[in-house]
DNA sequence: ATACAGTATTCTGTATACATAAGTCGAGGT
DNA sequence: ACCTCGACTTATGTATACAGAATACTGTAT
């Protein structure tokens, strides 16, 4: 198994905290999973994992309980960790909850933006925009995944940023493969519901947001079906290897 | 520190797994939270925790990560676990989170539920009104529950109903000491709900729910504000003992 | 009396070691 | 050839032990 670097340092985080091996492993293991370096379905065994980043098991378990609740990895009592699968219908219905709670923010978005978040929105679109027309994928994700994370935070709400970032980081693993399209007409679907936000103008807004979400997440669909990669390796149950150590 | 019982075995699991300490300390320690038997506040010593429940510290580090990620304590890296003191803002925010996963809930019931399912809702109803008619609070808000989880399975989005399950162990630890109120009124709503629901009429069923989930949480604001019980111990640092041992 | 600095203590963070349960492989019988 | 039973291997579950960080306390000087 490759061997890899963890973190040195996260980055909001308080000065001269040293951070707690626990949460380095949470971050290289969800960035490996999302990079396809363990694959879905895979078994995840402590000692490898262990060796593999430098440390013993019980940071690596405790990073283990974390991704288990936030999805990315299936604990089976008793037997082991494993990167999860995500189905089709699954996929489908995380898309649904995200579009839920994000028109929720822009419902609120629209109730508290003040002149200086709008202009935070209205300058994230620019962004994007000039990404589109400079043909430049990596900024167009990036400026949407921002605006959309300006948007939950301008909603004042901070426990339903906490879920929407949770939601979009999922999101963002099954999407990886895919991503890059829908580009001009997103940002003009983006354009009227900043529109709605400035005016305060709370129902239409959430309602921009959600047939916003909801074109992303046909799209996104029609994408996966075109291109079935992700599930591949669906009930590899072990990955075992050899029983006895190759002698030489 | 009292000593207290770990759950011998866990409701829905598979037959003779043996359930991992992790999950009967993670389940005994949200109850104990739930019961304000752990404070909000209250610094968790590991250790302490560890002797009280019988069990090592390793197994109590594991539920401390899935109580933090789940919103129950605060971890500080280097410090300790403090159990969560939610404050009336995040009360308030986390009711409008559930308030719009519920109107999901909803919605997509409107779309899939069959007559069974509906059967089953009427039925809740009618246990509910019966807990109403004989005073029986526990029954009330136990057939209150039932109805709201079984409106999110009938919405078959496991996703959400992973989501609304998780918002609301939250919003049933800040609402234990309160609940009882709103009786009749409540039903009445829930009748609409599942006319709405049993039509198919998916924008109604999402309003009805949103108008009373909305109607909870302003209830709910109220009568904290009359009872101002949670945050009593609000910056409760640290329950250092004495520094010597006490010599006799 | 108050502020500061040093000291001591407690707790967390991490590693190591052992016990146990789960699963796999192989042999033997039908 | 297939199925069943048994032993072996492996990984997880748990406990213990140690190092280091953070804090609280105490004593002293101003």
């Amino acid at each position: 198994m490759p061997s890899t670097e963890l973190p040195q340092q996260m980055s909001a985080r308080r000065i001269d905290r040293p951070v707690p091996l626990r949460e380095r492993v949470y971050q290289a293991m969800q960035e490996l999973i999302i990079s396809r370096q363990l694959a879905p379905g895979q078994h995840l065994v402590e000692s490898e994992l262990a060796e593999m980043l430098g440390v013993s098991r019980q940071p690596i378990r405790e990073a283990l309980q974390l991704l288990n609740s936030e999805g990315w990895v299936d604990l089976r009592p008793g037997y082991g960790a494993f990167v999860h699968a995500p189905t089709e219908a699954e996929v489908d219905q995380l898309l649904v909850v995200r579009s839920a709670l994000e028109a929720e923010s822009a419902r609120l978005a629209a109730l508290n933006a003040d002149t200086e978040g709008v202009a935070r929105l209205r300058k994230l679109v620019a962004q994007g925009e000039a990404a589109v027309a400079s043909d430049d994928i990596d900024g167009m994700v990036a400026a949407n995944a921002e605006l959309h994370r300006c948007v939950t935070e301008l909603s004042g709400n901070q426990v339903l940023l906490d879920f929407v970032s949770q939601v979009d980081r999922r999101v963002r693993w099954y999407y990886t493969p895919i991503a890059r399209h829908r580009g001009n007409k997103s940002w003009q679907e983006h354009a009227r519901l900043i529109d709605a936000i400035e005016a305060g103008e709370a129902d239409t807004a959430a309602k921009a947001m959600r047939e916003h979400t909801e074109r992303t997440r046909e799209s996104y669909l029609e994408q996966r079906r075109e291109n079935p990669e992700p599930d591949v390796a669906p009930v590899q149950v072990r990955s075992r290897r050899r029983r006895t150590a190759p002698r030489v």
